[in-house]
RNA sequence: GGCUCGGUAGCGAAGCUGGUUAUCGCGUCGGCCUGUCACGCCGAAGAUCGAGGGUUCGAGCCCCUUCCGAGUCGCCA
C-alpha cells in the first residue's frame, strides 16, 4: 500500500472530494466538545487538518502523544471555517483510517517543537533532531542546501571543475592546530585532517587543471566563536591558473551577487566592482579588517589633539575617536556601550559629548575643556556639531584601533541613523603586510600565510634585503573579502617561484631546508615548472549566516558542536575500547571518565 | 586559560533590602465544550532554587569553593 499519495502542504480546493493518504507528525490535537477534534498532521511541506468527528477514532488520537508519526486515509472535504493563513487553511481531511506509523513515548517534550528557539541550546543540540521539526530552524538548512546547490551551478558554469581532495593528509606546520589520526599501520605517525586544501589546490594547478573549485570541509582545533564553528567547517576552495588578483576578484563579484540577490533576506548594496581598501587604510579608519560598511561612523586619530592633556593611560598613548552626530543616548546608555566596548576589546572606553549649544561636558570633558586650543583642535578635527557623542580609546596603536572598531560596531547598532540593517554592502581588504615583529617573540615573522607572493615580487625582496626599503613596508598579494562586516573569505595570489618563496623565508630567518622540509610536495612541485596562480575560500558557513540573518553559525549547520566542540547528541568525544587503542598503539594515561 | 553574563517544575521566565505556603506563562494529566486553528473554560499534579560549604534566629537572595552553558579576549597560517 501506498504511505501517502498527497503531503502535508499540497491539498487545496481542487482537491475536494478525493480520497487521499497522508503521513506526518501529529503536531497538535484540538478537542472541542462532543465526539469533534481537529488534529494538525505536519510533513516537511507544510501542515494539513485532520477533522475526527467518529468516537472510535477520537479515542484512538487521545491515546497517542504528540509528535508520533500517523498516516490518515480519508477524503478531502471544504472547511466550514476557511483559515487564510495555512496554504492548506480551505480543506479538512475527514478520515476513514488512521494507522500509528512511529509511536512517541514521551507525554512531555523537552520542549516545544515550534518554539524550540526559546529553548536552551544545549536542549536544542541534544535532541537536534527535534529541533529540526521546527520549520523556523528546518528552512535555514534548507536555504543552505539551496545556496551550496547555487555556488555549484555558477562554479560550474565559469568553467571551474570540482575536484575533491584528500580528508586524511599530513599535520601542516604552520597555522591553527590539526585534528590528528593515529596511522594503525604507522605506530607512531598520524594522520591529519586538513585545515584547508591549501596545497592540494595548488599541486592541481601545477597539474595543468586551469580552474577548480570544492565545497571543502576544513578542519581546525580552536576555540569556537558565534561565527566560527568548533572543529569543521565549509568553504568554497577555488583557485585560477595564470590569473591575477583581479581576476579572482572578477569571479566572486559575478559568482556571489545573483545568489545574495536571490537567497539574502535583505537586498545587496553593492555593485561589482566592490570596493577595496587597504588593509592599513581599514585598521585606522574602521579599526578593524572586516569594516561593517552599513555604518556611517569612521575613526578619527587625536593623538596629535589630546596627546598632551594628561588624557590616556600612558605617556605617547595612540588616541581614536569616534564622533557620532545627532547621538540621542543619554548618559546612563552611554556608559553602558562604554562597559560593553571595554569587554568586546578588551581595554576601556571612554566619551564626551556636546549638548544642543555646542558645549563639551559628560566623561572625560574636563580634559578637553581645560585648554581652549586643544578644545578647538578637538571641535575642529572632528567638525562637532551640537549634541555630538564622542567616544575615545587610548593606548597602543592596535589596541586604540581595536577598540574605536568594537566601539563603531556598537554604536551604529545603538544609535539611530548611522546604519542600514536591511542590506548588504561588500569590499575587498587588500595590501596586507607581509610580514610583522612577532608579539612574543620581536622577531620579524610573517604577518599572514607564507603561500603569498610579496607585491613586486623578487625585487622587493632583494631592495628589503640591501637595505633599500624597511621589509615591513613589503605587502603581500593578499586579499580579504567582506560581507556586513564579517570576514567572509581570505584568498592570495600564490608564490609559485621557488626562489621567491626561499627568499621570504630568508627575511624572517628560515631558508631553503625549511620550505623544503615544511612543504616538500609543494617545493618540488614548483621547480618542475608552476603557472601562477590565484585563489580564494569564502566560508559557505558564513555566507549561509548572512544570507539567513542568524547571528549564530549554528543556526545554519545541521548538526553543530556546541562551543566546548563536544556533539552532546551523538556523545562525541568519546572513550574508545581499549582493543582500538592497542591497534592504534596508544596508551592514555589519564583514563577518561 | 582570563573576563562578562547566566543556571529557580518538562520548557521559558519573575522572585524587592535576607523573613510565613517560592510566583507567572507554556506544556502534561483530569473534567467541560459540535468548527477549532497560539481554541476556550474549570481543576490537578509537577521544584534536592546547578552542586558543596559558610555567615545568620532565618538564605533562591549574602560570602567562599566547584560544575555546567553562552558571549568575548587569547587562539583561528
Amino acid at each position: 500500500m501506498q504511505s501517502r499519495t498527497h503531503t502535508c502542504g499540497e491539498l487545496r480546493r481542487e482537491n475536494i472530494g478525493e480520497k487521499v493518504t497522508i503521513a506526518g507528525w501529529m503536531e497538535n490535537v484540538r478537542e472541542v466538545g462532543g465526539s469533534l477534534a481537529f488534529v494538525i498532521v505536519r510533513d516537511f511541506y507544510g501542515t494539513t487538518q485532520v477533522v475526527v468527528e467518529d468516537e472510535a477514532l477520537l479515542d484512538q488520537v487521545k491515546k497517542l502523544n504528540k509528535e508520533s508519526t500517523i498516516q490518515v486515509i480519508g477524503t478531502v472535504r471544504e472547511r466550514s471555517n476557511i483559515n487564510r493563513k495555512i496554504p492548506t487553511g480551505e480543506i479538512e481531511i475527514v478520515p476513514e483510517k488512521i494507522n500509528v506509523l512511529g509511536r512517541c513515548t514521551h507525554q512531555e517534550l523537552p520542549f516545544e517543537i515550534n518554539h524550540s528557539r526559546k529553548a536552551d541550546e544545549t536542549f536544542r543540540l541534544k535532541y537536534r533532531y527535534l529541533d529540526l521539526r521546527n520549520p523556523e530552524v528546518r528552512d535555514n538548512i534548507v536555504l543552505r542546501c539551496q545556496v551550496v546547490a547555487a555556488l555549484r551551478s555558477a562554479m560550474t558554469e565559469h568553467g571551474f571543475l570540482e575536484i575533491t581532495t584528500p580528508i586524511l593528509t599530513a599535520s601542516s606546520p604552520e597555522g591553527a592546530r590539526d585534528y590528528l589520526v593515529p596511522a594503525r599501520k604507522h605506530p607512531g605517525k598520524f594522520y591529519a585532517l586538513p585545515q584547508a586544501p591549501q596545497q592540494f589546490k595548488q599541486l592541481l594547478m601545477t597539474a595543468g587543471f586551469d580552474r577548480y573549485f570544492q565545497i571543502a570541509p576544513c578542519f581546525r582545533d580552536e576555540d569556537a566563536r558565534g561565527d566560527r564553528s568548533p572543529g569543521e567547517f565549509y568553504q568554497l576552495d577555488m583557485e585560477m591558473a595564470f590569473a591575477s588578483k583581479e581576476d579572482v576578484f572578477e569571479i566572486l563579484e559575478d559568482v556571489l551577487p545573483p545568489i545574495f540577490a536571490r537567497y539574502g533576506k535583505y537586498n545587496i548594496a553593492s555593485k561589482a566592482p566592490f570596493a577595496r581598501i587597504p588593509y592599513l587604510q581599514a585598521m585606522d579608519e574602521f579599526g578593524t579588517d572586516k569594516p561593517d560598511l552599513r555604518i556611517d561612523l569612521r575613526a578619527m586619530d587625536l593623538t596629535e589633539e589630546l596627546g598632551s592633556c594628561g588624557f590616556g593611560p600612558f605617556e605617547g598613548s595612540v588616541i581614536k575617536a569616534v564622533p557620532v552626530s545627532e547621538c540621542k543616548l543619554a548618559r546612563k546608555a552611554i556608559e553602558k556601550v562604554c562597559a560593553d566596548i571595554e569587554v568586546q576589546a578588551g581595554s576601556k572606553a571612554y566619551w564626551f559629548k556636546t549638548d544642543e549649544k555646542g558645549t563639551v561636558a559628560g566623561g572625560i570633558a574636563k580634559f578637553v575643556n581645560a585648554d581652549p586650543v586643544v578644545l578647538e583642535a578637538v571641535k575642529a578635527k572632528l567638525s562637532m556639531g551640537p549634541n555630538t557623542l564622542v567616544i575615545l580609546a587610548a593606548g597602543n596603536r592596535s589596541a586604540a584601533q581595536k577598540t574605536a572598531g568594537v566601539a563603531i560596531k556598537m554604536l551604529g547598532a545603538a544609535c539611530e541613523g548611522h546604519m542600514d540593517k536591511e542590506k548588504y554592502e561588500f569590499c575587498w581588504i587588500i595590501d596586507f603586510p607581509m610580514y610583522e615583529i612577532g608579539e612574543e617573540s620581536g622577531e620579524m615573522e610573517f604577518c599572514h600565510n607564507p603561500f603569498s607572493m610579496p607585491t613586486g615580487g623578487m625585487d622587493v625582496l632583494l631592495k628589503a634585503e640591501r637595505g633599500e626599503i624597511d621589509p615591513l613596508s613589503i605587502m603581500a598579494d593578499q586579499y580579504d573579502l567582506v560581507c556586513n562586516g564579517v570576514e567572509l573569505s581570505s584568498g592570495a595570489v600564490r608564490n609559485h617561484d621557488p626562489e621567491i618563496m626561499v627568499k621570504a623565508f630568508e627575511m624572517v630567518n628560515l631558508g631553503e631546508e625549511e620550505v623544503k622540509t615544511k612543504f616538500p610536495a609543494m617545493y618540488n612541485a614548483f621547480t618542475y615548472g608552476a603557472p601562477p596562480h590565484a585563489g580564494i575560500a569564502p566560508g559557505v558557513d558564513r555566507m549561509v549566516m548572512l544570507l539567513s540573518g542568524e547571528e549564530s553559525i549554528r543556526e545554519v549547520i545541521a548538526f553543530p558542536m556546541n562551543k566546548n566542540a563536544q556533539d552532546i547528541m551523538m556523545g562525541a568525544p568519546s572513550a574508545v575500547e581499549q582493543k582500538q587503542l592497542d591497534e592504534l598503539h596508544i596508551r592514555i594515561e589519564q583514563p577518561a571518565e
